[in-house]
DNA sequence: GAGATCATTGCACACGTGTTCATAGTAAAA
DNA sequence: TTTTACTATGAACACGTGTGCAATGATCTC
């Protein structure tokens, strides 16, 4: 491993003037400089970040946390924070904490050993627990899908409520009066959040709540296929569904083919994210558009902001789309008429 | 940013000590250890990976290059990939490159500059050319999804020719005999060796091979729609056909309906990676499962092999496995007559 | 009690780079 | 010719960490 030394060597120079000639010092004079860069390029010589890491005090580097890379939504995501990061000549250390605050806590820390300039969290469980350790570490930290309103704290997120309105609106808007809701892991911020607006959606119509409409999944396909096979198995079970997002909306559907019924006829499915594939399928997926390049993109934005000394605005709130598709239509005549009865006899909640 | 030379000032030792104490060496006594190792908690001191790298000439981290993050078959392997990498302590630093070879190149210099340890490079697209760069930096590099058989050159791929016989073979079982490929960018290793694997099955029963339908599209949905569009307009189209990947199947799944086809009843379609969602989509796609997370796995563990002096397999080649669902059936009467026909009249390429 | 062994610690250097300051040489100004 | 300004370069230090070697003091052996 040849270092700037071994070049000065070769070209009798001290190690002072091949640093600043490789950096293209106007301080050297051009014939040695031409002189030490054909030398360095035949020597096959690239400079060590490490060592100027360690001058410079940056890596030029950022960390990123996900849950899993796996995911669509964070493959998205991330896919739009490398694309500001390359503009910046910044590289992206990435891990995944598969929704375990530990792993979370432990992937930081280990961003943190390594200088980084600076952390980008996605679907964070631990928020609140980040304020000691940012009191230690000095390195700036935005929150991506999961909001913490104390101060020092950046994210940019998806307006959950809104979102979770949106949907289920479109749902009550159609005529669906008995509609389901397929949630993440409980405890989940953003599961919260959609879920309180899915019920903001039914209160506005008066629509009463029935807690044996909600069942929760992990917001993967094969846990909300299960979830959902619980739910069609209702004595009066849902005309609507509304999913937490798009994977869980698959499941869904292959749920529903799986009890016999058609999509969308015997039942509506809303899904949330708006995936490449969301609208390949058969029926394409009615969805809320989830922005997620363009939130990768606006989070690494705002940290490139801080790291030039801006102050950017502290919470990124950004709409939902609703994108209609196939999967959704009016109840059918029959099941409305049963969804009608449970009506009348279900106790408001 | 504090350093062991403050917490040595603080325990009123060198900072050699420090360095001994934090990493528990039998050197130093175990009461300093334990004074020292107490007033750095304290101080929330965190070694710098930086220091130690320099000294160590070691990053504990390697580099990953992936055509696209957002392509779910890049995402299962970096997912396994970073598994493998966190029970070795070492952290991933993530680049894609767009399939563009400059790029590509650009990633592995930045890297080399960075000085990880290793690097893996999925789906290259300029083997060939790191020959020259290998030379100067002296770098283990491991390539998944392509093979190059030069010296020096390790790899993990699927057998693709293999794949390719073993998705033809299953439509030519059912009784296909207008057998279409819908493949990749022109040029992509992987692709090559799949469209031999075809034109393999389609020779060991004597069924002629039409150009006419071969297309290529980028390895994404919409382009595989506009591609089978093609396909389907043709005067003698296909009866199956069979699909570079999951994604460009899915596109294809989407171009048929559009066209009024049914699937698998007027089309059969066969994919190739086996995505999470391929199980769920309508019907479910048959196709040739690649074993994604287990070639990261595996890619990783050559890597860590090389870093610890041991000499691993050079060229690691994986079975597909056919996954049959539901797209695939026996051609119908009517579209068989019509490909015999065609037969007849065909010339023989 | 003298010498030998051992435990504990600090000094000094190394890793690769950047930067301040001083110095030597050169050209311009007086 | 002398003074001044400027150009080009090197010496020295810094960044944070690890380690070989020497030194100190204590304990043990004979």
């Amino acid at each position: 491993m040849i270092s700037i030394k071994d070049i000065a060597r070769a070209a009798d120079v001290s190690h002072s003037t091949v640093s600043r000639a490789l950096r293209n010092s106007p301080l050297v004079n051009p014939e040695t400089s031409q002189r030490i860069r054909t030398i360095a390029q035949e020597k096959g010589y690239r400079v060590s970040a490490v060592g100027r890491s360690l001058v410079n005090r940056r890596t030029d580097t950022i960390g990123v946390v996900v849950t899993s890379i796996a995911d669509p939504f964070n493959a998205e995501v991330v896919s739009g924070i490398e694309e500001i990061a390359l503009t910046h000549g910044y590289s992206l250390l990435l891990a995944t904490c598969h929704s375990d605050p530990n792993r979370e806590m432990l992937a930081v820390q280990s961003f943190y050993e390594r200088r980084v300039d600076g952390i980008l969290v996605s679907s964070s469980r631990v928020g609140s627990l980040y304020r000691p350790m940012l009191a230690d570490m000095k390195v700036p930290i935005i929150f991506i899908n999961s909001h913490h309103p104390d101060e020092d704290m950046f994210s940019v997120t998806i307006d959950n409520h809104n979102a979770g309105l949106q949907a289920t609106r479109h749902l009550v808007q159609l005529g669906h009066k008995r509609i389901g809701y397929l949630g993440n892991q409980f405890g989940l911020q953003a599961d919260t959040q959609r879920f309180a607006g899915y019920r903001s959606a039914l209160e506005e119509v008066d629509i009463g709540f029935d807690p044996e409409l909600v069942v929760h999944g992990n917001g993967g396909p094969e846990n909300a296929k299960t979830a959902t096979a619980r739910l069609l198995a209702l004595a009066n079970p849902p005309t609507a569904l509304f999913c937490f997002n798009d994977m869980s909306a698959f499941g869904a559907m292959c749920a529903a083919r799986e009890h016999g019924l058609a999509i969308p006829s015997d039942l509506s499915i809303v899904g949330l994210d708006d995936l490449l594939l969301s609208s390949y399928t058969e029926p394409a997926l009615t969805t809320i558009r989830q922005p997620k390049h363009e939130m990768g993109r606006l989070a690494a934005g705002t940290l490139f902001q801080l790291l030039s000394g801006n102050s950017p605005e502290r919470f990124i709130s950004m709409r939902g789309e609703l994108i209609v598709r196939k999967s959704t239509v009016p109840p059918t005549s029959s099941a409305d008429a049963v969804s009608t009865n449970y009506q009348k006899s279900s106790a408001r909640v």
